[in-house]
DNA sequence: TATGATTATGTTACCGGTAACATTTTTAAT
DNA sequence: ATTAAAAATGTTACCGGTAACATAATCATA
């Protein structure tokens, strides 16, 4: 049998009141009387029950993650990265926090709004979200406490935090361009991710700002995937005129296009260049170490987690908008 | 003002029972009635209270995993893998997840088997864990759901699925054996995880039953993480006799040491050799490709997730002790 | 039409805490 | 000694569901 509070009470003769406040540090309880209670505690083992103070004092004390997953794999080093910054943050520690694994293709895209409304989270942090999700928005508008991770939308609806991906894309088109690539070609990721947007609309605005031309058949629609970047580099070789240089919204997608590249007895960067988008640990570890823009991952998370608190605790008053700074990592890929 | 049972029951002109058992699709409810009140809840945008609920019906539906804290980055590839296979479950939808991060070193210890009592959880998975942790066989002993992912003890307390850590480290030697290898150095990984300690008894074995001799100069003790492996792969060659091949316990500590050796301006395989164990994304993408001893991780925490569910709906009775495959994979670095 | 079984719905209590307010005891100040 | 403030404890109601049991309505059958 599972103690309860009353089982407290009644052995240390006070009420479940007493007890409830020795628990909470809050309110007065006599020295003496706390020290009794608090021995009888330890002595029973006794835990109190989350989920009926969790409806009780109507806080659950949870926050819920949500990740989309759009790659094969659930867990990618994005992923982890930014989860693990999210929970690395002292002040967290003392929330739960769950994770839903959210997947479009299973139709599980209304799910996290459901979860949402049912008073089980006090707040939501989401990972890898799309604008063209229908709910996100109506969940928004509810006021209730919401953090976008890489998703960039200034409404006063939104809170979130994101990378300055259309500097971090000019970084890496100024790099290729002064290392006298012309022809330069696009990998997109999914243009349903703000980022990507960003990261392409640099691309074309680079382009044209050093005089070189935007052509539509250097842009490959890639997912953000290793795979289809790698089934997709194929295109490639099919343009005409040979780009040089490939820019690739992510990491994977640098992995993937390289893999492809190789295979078909190309040199990296001699025959061509490639320069990726993320740095993430399998950046460093590949041959040739890839060229990349680093995007803090880590602290996307650590942000989302800190300013998601801020706004359960009422030290921030919505909307939030933070971009965090990008850096060229130069390595060997071009 | 959030909408609950009573709301809608009052609208429908009937008692909450019967909204209720609508909710649940259990009970006898009058055809028409039950369209009513699903209209009403969808008019009203109605959600139940999942805390209520939890509270009421003494099932939360959470599952807790258990990360032990061990190496810097709480989720590495061992990690992300493992907790991909949990999620990647049909049946394991109807659940919950919720994610713990334990560390050790922060003191964190314990906090596990709070957790486990408070009644919030209806089960839990852990990772990671370490046979000098005190509250693990106190927690197993209370008859809580309980599942350890490469943790073997065969108790009647514990349940576990591992994976053949002994047979699959007597591939490893006995491959490097084949190649002609005699001096062979170990790196243990922490010898207070079951895997480590299989590993390094199939180490010993396997040289004895080869008629090679067992050296203790030849055993590194590092930690299971990349920049242990790196910085104790001094002490290889502050060896008198100096060894041929090197047999890591994991593939983070093999890259680590790879990554000195190179350092040191030594080619793998031909001034050492080096095989792996897990073969983790990384292990196929670095230069040389990693020789390693595949460990079906994803398939470790299907399995993991399955058999927790399992315990709980009653399916399974307690023991459960499950063995995974390992296989061979052969690559470049020996 | 009576009767038992089946279906439909309702009532009550409870899950185990906390909030809000009430009361009693102690302490400090006049 | 009196009295107000502070400290200590208690009472009651409620959070929003569900389990268990009770009752009412409907149906099938003799």
């Amino acid at each position: 049998m599972k103690i309860t509070i009353q089982d407290i009470a009644e052995k240390a003769q006070v009420s479940k009141m007493t007890v409830s406040r020795v628990l909470s540090g809050k309110g007065y309880v006599k020295k003496e009387t706390a020290e009794r209670i608090k021995t009888i505690i330890s002595e029973l083992n006794y835990e109190p029950n989350f989920i009926a103070r969790s409806l009780s004092s109507k806080r659950s004390m949870i926050l819920g993650v949500i990740i989309f997953k759009t790659a094969p794999s659930l867990f990618d080093e994005y992923v982890a990265q930014v989860f693990s910054g999210i929970v690395d943050n002292s002040e967290i520690k003392h929330y739960r926090i769950m994770v839903f694994p959210v997947d479009p293709n299973q139709g599980d895209e209304n799910e996290y709004y459901k979860i949402a409304r049912s008073n089980l989270l006090d707040g939501l942090i989401l990972l890898r979200s799309r604008i063209n999700d229908a709910k996100i928005e109506a969940l928004a508008k509810t006021g209730f406490p919401l953090v976008l991770v890489n998703f960039k939308k200034y409404s006063p609806y939104y809170n979130f935090v994101d990378t300055e991906n259309y500097k971090g894309a000019v970084l890496a088109m100024e790099h290729l361009i002064k290392k006298g690539h012309k022809k330069i070609v696009f990998y997109s990721g999914n243009l349903f991710e703000t980022n990507a947007r960003d990261r392409f609309k640099a691309y074309q605005d680079t382009l044209i700002n050093n005089g070189l031309k935007y052509n539509e058949e250097w842009v490959i629609h890639s997912e953000f995937d290793e795979e289809d970047a790698y089934l997709k580099t194929e295109q490639i070789f099919k343009c005409t005129n040979r780009p040089t240089a490939i820019f690739c919204a992510s990491d994977y997608i640098a992995i993937g296009a390289i893999r492809r590249i190789q295979e078909m007895g190309l040199k990296i960067p001699d025959d061509i260049a490639i320069i990726g988008f993320d740095d993430i640990e399998l950046a460093s570890h590949i041959q040739p170490k890839l060229t990349t823009v680093r995007q803090p991952l880590h602290e996307l998370g650590r942000n989302a987690g800190q300013i998601l608190l801020d706004i359960i605790t009422g030290k921030r008053k919505t909307p939030v908008h933070k971009l965090l700074r990008t850096e060229l990592v130069d390595r060997e890929s071009c």
